[in-house]
DNA sequence: CTTGAACCTCAAGTTACTTCAGGTTTTATA
DNA sequence: TATAAAACCTGAAGTAACTTGAGGTTCAAG
């Protein structure tokens, strides 16, 4: 009878699909150790090794660590107890799951932008990147759960849109610095991207953008911690250039 | 200007929400290696650093290791080999996902069983698990995909009613082994269980199944592999019931 | 000028393995 | 039956990305 079978190392390894040196290490943690052969410690694995190895790998299965699972291994009936660590894990796959999905997304973002626009400027995709990453984090940092809601709600082509021209703008910056800031071109650079911008956003999102209040200080942080694809000198000028504009507008 | 502000790596860490020890592990690699202050070796980082450490945190988001980090840092431009290694990434990012929805569901059914069963045998909830495990891990060892497919349209609801329906028939068979199998009790435990199956499974799945060829090799394999609630006597004695209810049913 | 906080380095611990070196046992073949 | 190859053994070290700790120096405030 099948039942009992004993199994050499590398038939068990075989059978189960564990490579050996893994099974050594459990012999090793105490979570599965055969029979050996009294002469030559060789290990003799057998069914009840098959059952145990299972469980293990159900455990590992339900995101447990060798180490928990060495101590719920010798528990004969699962108790609330058990509920609860259970709850626990899931809501640690739950972040993990989240974490993967976002970083997805990003990545998704990045290889459509590379292909459609060819070589990117590394500073540029870092600061888009990095804008991605924050896009969520600021969720918890700063409460700004309703704008940021908002702004996942926006399908994707709309954000690929909107890092496009982004990447317009910094081209053109990188072309027209140095010119003054109300040569036509450059007014309608400016134009042009916010414009795309206040399009993507939408008004009421501007609103509640404005109406938030993150101290002053944070401002201060994230905006020495928001990476720029300019230079200072570029940034500098590029202000100035939105300043024009916006007096421009004013004046209307 | 706050863009030449220099911090100690106490401010530093506290600004970034990077713990101290990381700091000096990036420092060790190579990753992020501030300013010194010559004579007390003090670290000192600047708003330069600041970028740096973005660039770091950006690429950790993307899902690289420290060592491609290192190499990838000084890269000034992106071109399309780096749109592969985010295409692998990417690849990598959602099998890890599949992984942790998979745990999640298991996780969710065995939380909802206890929760509604009381105290569950450990025996029995090994074997709920480790099929769970396989339900997915099957699809890829045997191409078993349509059936498995299948199996996982079932909503989370059957598939809890039918655990409860296999937990039953656990208790039952530790109840009434023993008995003869033409017992009346044994054979309506039988009928129930079998119905609850075959109307969970659907005909034309319990077709596909019997069509399947799995090479007999394996099925010994996977016998041998799937963990039993039960002592081999009473798996033995169910066998004989079942054996002697189908005998009935045909007669009929 | 002293004391406590902040900093320094170097070493070791963590998890779940994998890899390696150097030696023994089993198994297959001549 | 001799021998060589395959399989097995142990113990140590390597891996990633940190974290923790020991023991000593420097800085800032009172």
């Amino acid at each position: 009878m099948y039942k009992n079978k004993k199994f050499s190392i590398g038939e068990f390894s075989e059978k189960t699909g564990i490579p050996i040196p893994t099974l050594h290490y459990y012999d090793e943690l105490g979570l599965l150790q055969p029979e050996r052969n009294p002469s030559s410690e060789h290990r003799i694995y057998n069914y009840e090794d098959i059952i145990t190895l299972q469980k293990i790998l159900s455990l590992k299965f339900l995101g447990y660590s060798l180490d928990k699972i060495a101590s719920l291994l010798h528990e004969s009936s699962f108790t609330a107890d058990l509920n609860e660590s259970l709850s626990l894990h899931l809501h640690a796959l739950e972040r993990e799951k989240v974490q993967i999905e976002q970083s997805m997304q990003a990545i998704k973002r990045v290889i459509k932008l590379v292909e459609e626009e060819g070589e990117v400027d590394s500073a540029l995709l870092f600061s888009l990147i990095y804008s991605m990453h924050m896009e969520h984090t600021w969720i918890e940092r700063y409460k700004l759960t309703e704008v940021v809601e908002e702004l996942s709600k926006k399908s994707e082509e709309d954000k690929l849109a909107l890092d496009k021209t982004y990447i317009q703008l910094t081209k053109a910056v990188k072309q027209l610095y140095g010119k003054p800031v109300e040569d036509s071109n450059v007014q309608r650079m400016i134009k042009d991207y916010l414009e795309a911008s206040f399009s993507f956003l939408g008004e009421d999102l501007m609103e509640k953008i404005a109406h938030t209040n993150v101290k002053e200080l944070d401002i201060q942080e994230l905006e020495s911690m928001t990476p720029s694809p300019f230079t200072e000198d570029e940034q500098t000028w590029l202000n100035q250039a939105i300043e024009y504009y916006m007096k421009q507008v004013e004046m209307e």
